[in-house]
RNA sequence: GGCGACGUGGCGGAAUGGCUUACGCAGCGGCCUGCAAAGCCGUUUAUCCGAGUUCGAUUCUCGGCGUCGCCUCCA
């Protein structure tokens, strides 16, 4: 049973399911308008994370994560640039898929696209207006957040306090609004803007009108878990709530949401090592399970910093699991270790606690090498078994050098017969060799191994 | 101004009212090795400051200092 922290509540709390062996689960995907970054990056692992684990744990899995295809910043962009809107949202989404897919996150099962679903949200914001919830002004139609009784549940602030500070931002449309905090639903069109009909105007949605329509039509009354980054708890969340309940419509019943990228590396490191704030240049850079590795080690309620430090460290840890895996790759036909895994499944049900997830796994490394070292080869593949199952659950595939040229291969059974026949020389000038087309070489009584560096 | 987080060793980062204070990276010493690598073992003045509660606090409470987030752009 996994229990994860839950915003509205405030507490770590079972992840109850609507339909038993079935997890419905809504996350919001990006508004394609430009290239992916670190933050992206982590909310689409941490979510990937989740549902490879709740699989992992035999449960059925339905992820819809949006992508929000109409808004205002795709529009600015493409009348900067003078090309059509669709040719951004296309090139955008592409590069996102693709980039998903180096980090090894998988498709969800469901991608709705906003401008599919205009119909959908053109009827719900009728339904609004009916209920009295929603009403029209000069320039579009907007929520009354009086209609939501307990309006600021996620920001866990009431309407008033939120108001009461931050008087430097200026409140949008302030001037047609009945109230400061209320929300735009629909936008009426402006000249060379893309627009949709509607039974008040032709316009566009508001960007929290799809994510409504789509979370409750895809997957029903009453899903299992909403998510998204930290960032997104309020307003973005809160006014979807907003609206299921003024439509008198149960939402979410959990909601889960990310911790932050912060500080992204000072100018010291930024001479060294580029601008990795977008994730296409560390993914470029970098062996793309690294950032993966990094958050596994981090709570994904915490803030993480990633660095070339950061990033060096994971890579670092990557190597030794990798060449645990090169080592025990005579010994793959174990059956997982029952202990490990259920120390695995204790740790991730407490809040998807990953670091010590981690943790157990390089303890379990050390006591499958120790195993190895003293010849106790049963026990070794166990717990090698138990290894790769947990991290494969977690979306890491180690790599155990089974991917080597003939050629590397004759170079290396050379450098054991120069070995064993103590030429030395020969025997170095080959290893210097293999290191400098970026080889591992581990020379050992059972034979060299090499593995790509 | 309002609301809320957080402050752990050289770095990253968990956990906990007390038993040896995880784990990763880096460093140091040792074993192993022809030498290395990999591995194993050991190791390096860690819980922001002050007060309180307690037999005992890094953990709870209060105050201070500091960092950060949200308060209708944002994963």
């Amino acid at each position: 049973m996994l229990n994860l922290y839950d915003t509205a509540t405030k507490s770590v709390k079972p992840l109850a399911l609507r339909d038993p062996g079935k997890v419905s689960i809504y996350l919001c995907g990006p508004t394609v308008y430009g290239p992916p970054h670190l933050g992206h990056g982590r909310a689409t692992l941490v979510y990937d994370i989740l549902r490879r684990y709740l699989s992992y744990t035999g449960l059925q899995v339905r992820l819809v994560s949006n992508i929000t295809d109409i808004d205002d910043k795709i529009i600015d962009r493409a009348n900067n640039e003078g090309r059509p809107w669709q040719d951004i949202t296309t090139k955008c989404e592409n590069v996102w898929f693709e980039a998903m897919g180096k980090l090894g996150v998988l498709r969800p099962t469901d991608v709705p696209h906003a401008t599919e679903y205009v119909d959908q949200m053109v009827a719900m914001i009728g339904n609004l207006i009916a209920r009295d919830a929603a009403y029209v002004t000069g320039d579009g139609v907007y929520l009354s957040i009086a209609a939501v009784p307990d309006y600021g549940l996620l920001a866990h602030q009431n309407v008033d306090d939120m108001l009461s500070g931050g008087g430097d931002r200026e409140v949008f449309g302030a001037d047609n609004k009945r109230h400061p905090a209320d929300f735009a639903l629909w936008k009426f069109t402006k000249p060379g803007e893309p627009s949709w009909p509607s039974p008040w105007g032709d316009g566009r949605p508001g960007w929290h009108s799809e994510c409504v329509v789509m979370s409750l039509e895809l997957l029903g009354e009453g899903f299992d878990l909403h998510c998204g980054g930290a960032d997104l708890r309020f307003p973005h969340h809160e006014n979807e709530r907003a609206q299921s309940v003024a439509l008198g419509k149960s939402f979410a019943n959990h909601w889960m949401h990310n911790g932050f990228v912060v500080d992204l590396e000072g100018e010291k490191m930024s001479k060294s090592l580029g601008n990795v704030l977008n994730l296409l240049d560390l993914l470029d850079k970098y062996d793309p399970r690294a950032y993966r590795m990094l958050l596994l080690q981090t709570h994904y309620r915490s803030p993480v910093r990633v660095g070339q430090d950061n990033i060096d460290a994971s890579v670092s840890a990557l190597a030794g699991l990798d060449a645990f895996a090169a080592r025990t790759a005579g010994h793959a036909t174990g059956v997982a270790d029952a202990d490990v895994v259920q120390k695995f499944m204790a740790a991730m049900d407490n809040d998807l606690d990953t670091p010590a997830a981690m943790a157990l796994v390089f303890d379990t490394v050390r006591r499958a090498n120790t195993a190895l070292d003293a010849g106790d080869v049963d026990t070794a593949a166990s717990l090698r078994a138990s290894v790769v199952e947990v991290l494969g659950s977690l979306g890491i595939e180690l790599s155990s050098g089974d991917d080597i040229g003939s050629d590397i291969l004759e170079k290396a059974a050379a450098l054991d017969a120069a070995r064993s026949a103590k030429d030395f020389a020969v025997a170095d000038a080959l290893r210097n060799e293999l290191q400098s087309l970026g080889y591992v070489v581990e020379t050992s009584k059972e034979g060299t191994r090499v593995r790509r560096g």
